[in-house]
DNA sequence: GGCAACCAGATTGTTAACAATCCTGTGAGC
DNA sequence: GCTCACAGGATTGTTAACAATCTGGTTGCC
C-alpha cells in the first residue's frame, strides 16, 4: 500500500493488486500489437515494473518468454527493446501463414459441420457489409474472425500455436494492408471463395483459395514496399 | 570446490566450471531428443543445478524456455517434466511440417546454385549407398541433412524457425518409422524425387514432391500406430 | 578547439535466502 | 483391516540484495 495513489502512468496498466508473469506478458504483447510500443523502442525492467505493480524477477521471465515468442529482443547487459519486423520479414512471415492456413483450411472443409458453415457464411456477410460501407476498421476485423474461425474448425493444434506466434509478429502491417486502394474488395472476394469452397467440404481446393488469398496479401506487402521506397 | 571428485552421474555433463542458461538448454534439449530422459519424466531443478553446475536460477530460466519450446511442461508448484508427445501430435507436427518444408523446397529449387545442386546430389548418393547397405543409422543421419540442406538452400528464416522447433519435437518417432520394413527404400525414392525437382528448378513440382514425401511420412506414422495398438 | 581518458548514474545479470506448496510416511480411529 | 488426518521432508516460487556492465557527461591534455 504506503503510497497507493500514485499517477498511474499512460497505457492502460493493470488494476491495483500485485500481477503475474502471464499479465505481464500479455500486457505488452497487447502494446505491443496494438502499436503502444514502437519497433526498436526500449523496454526497461523498472519501468515494466512500476507500470505492472509486478516484481523484477516477474518482469525479467515475461521478457523472455517475449524474446521465445520473437517479439521483442535482448542484448546481454543492453537490455530489451521491440524487435522491429521488416518488411521483408513480414513477406516470409505471410508466406508461412500461407501454407499453414491452407493446411487449416484443408482440414477445416473435412472438419466442418453445418453449424460452422453457419457461422463462416455469417461472417462473410459481415465482411460483405463492412466491405460495402466502407468501413475498414470492420472489415480488418472480421478479417482476423475469418481466419480464426477456420482454424478452429479445423483444430489443428500444432498450426494453432505456429500460427499465433506469426500473426503477433505481424499484425503491425495488417492494418497497413488493409488501407491500400482497392485492398478490401480483393480480399473480400478471396475471403468468400475460402468460406465457400471450405463449406463446400473441397479439401484440395480449400486450401489453394486460402493459400492463393495469402499470396495476394503478400503481393500487397510488397506493393506496399514500393509505395514506401517512392517517398 | 569442497569436496570435487564426487562421481559425475550419468549423462555426459558438462565439464567443470560454471555453464550458462544457453548451455543448459542445449544439454537438456539433447538429452531429451537422444532420448536420455523419457517422456514424462520430471527433471527436478536441483539434480540439474548439480549436473551443470549452473545457478538455480539459470535452470530456472533454461527450463522456462524449454517449456516454451514445447518440450517441456510445468505445473505450478510441482515442476517441470518431459512433454510427452502423442503418435496424433505427432502427425499433426509432420503435417505442419510437410507444408513448411514444402514452401522450404519451392523456394530452394529457385534459389539454388550449382555447388547447391552437386550438394544435394552428393547426399543422394549418401542415402543410396546407405539404403543399399541397409544401415538405417546412417540412413537417418542423411535424411535429416538433406532436409536441412533444402531448407538452408531455401534461405528462409520464419519457415526455418519454425521446423527447428518442431524437429525438436518429432524427433523421438524419426528413428521409429526408419524402422519400419520397407521405409529406408520407400523413404529413399521419395528423397531422390526431391533433390531431382529442387535441382531441376522447378518450384511448383519440388513443393509438390516433398509435400507428398511426408505425407508419406504420415502415413507411416499411421502405421506404427496400428502396428502397436496389436500388441 | 578537438580528442581521449575517466567518473557517476543507471540498467542489467546473478546469486542467495525466505516463504509457500506439495508429496510421503506414520499413526490414530472406526 | 482399512481409511482418514497429520506432520516431516523435499521441491518449487518469489523476493531482495549484490556484482558486473554499459551509457552519457565531464575534465584534462595535446
Amino acid at each position: 500500500m504506503t503510497a497507493g495513489g500514485e499517477t498511474a502512468p499512460s497505457g492502460t496498466p493493470t488494476d491495483s493488486a500485485s500481477t503475474t508473469v502471464a499479465e505481464v506478458v500479455i500486457a505488452v504483447r497487447d502494446g505491443i500489437m496494438q502499436g503502444r510500443y514502437a519497433p526498436g523502442q526500449r523496454l526497461p525492467e523498472v519501468d515494466l515494473v512500476s507500470l505492472h505493480r509486478a516484481s523484477r524477477g516477474a518482469v525479467r521471465t515475461a521478457l523472455a518468454q517475449l524474446e521465445n515468442e520473437g517479439i521483442v529482443e535482448r542484448e546481454h547487459n543492453r537490455g530489451a527493446r521491440v524487435r522491429p519486423i521488416s518488411l521483408d520479414e513480414a513477406v516470409e512471415i505471410t508466406e508461412a501463414r500461407a501454407v499453414l492456413e491452407g493446411l487449416c483450411a484443408a482440414k477445416a472443409a473435412v472438419r466442418a459441420t453445418s453449424g460452422d458453415r453457419d457461422r463462416l457464411r455469417e461472417l462473410g456477410a459481415e465482411l460483405t457489409v463492412a466491405v460495402e460501407s466502407g468501413d475498414i476498421m470492420t472489415y480488418s476485423k472480421v478479417n482476423q474472425l475469418v481466419h480464426h474461425a477456420v482454424r478452429d474448425i479445423a483444430a489443428h493444434t500444432t498450426a494453432g500455436t505456429l500460427l499465433d506466434r506469426l500473426r503477433t509478429q505481424s499484425v503491425r502491417y495488417h492494418y497497413t494492408v488493409a488501407l491500400l486502394p482497392g485492398r478490401p474488395s480483393v480480399g473480400l472476394r478471396e475471403h468468400l471463395d475460402v468460406i465457400e469452397t471450405v463449406c463446400a467440404g473441397d479439401a484440395d481446393l480449400a486450401e489453394q483459395t486460402m493459400h492463393a488469398h495469402l499470396l495476394s496479401v503478400v503481393s500487397a506487402l510488397r506493393q506496399l514496399d514500393a509505395s514506401l521506397h517512392q517517398w
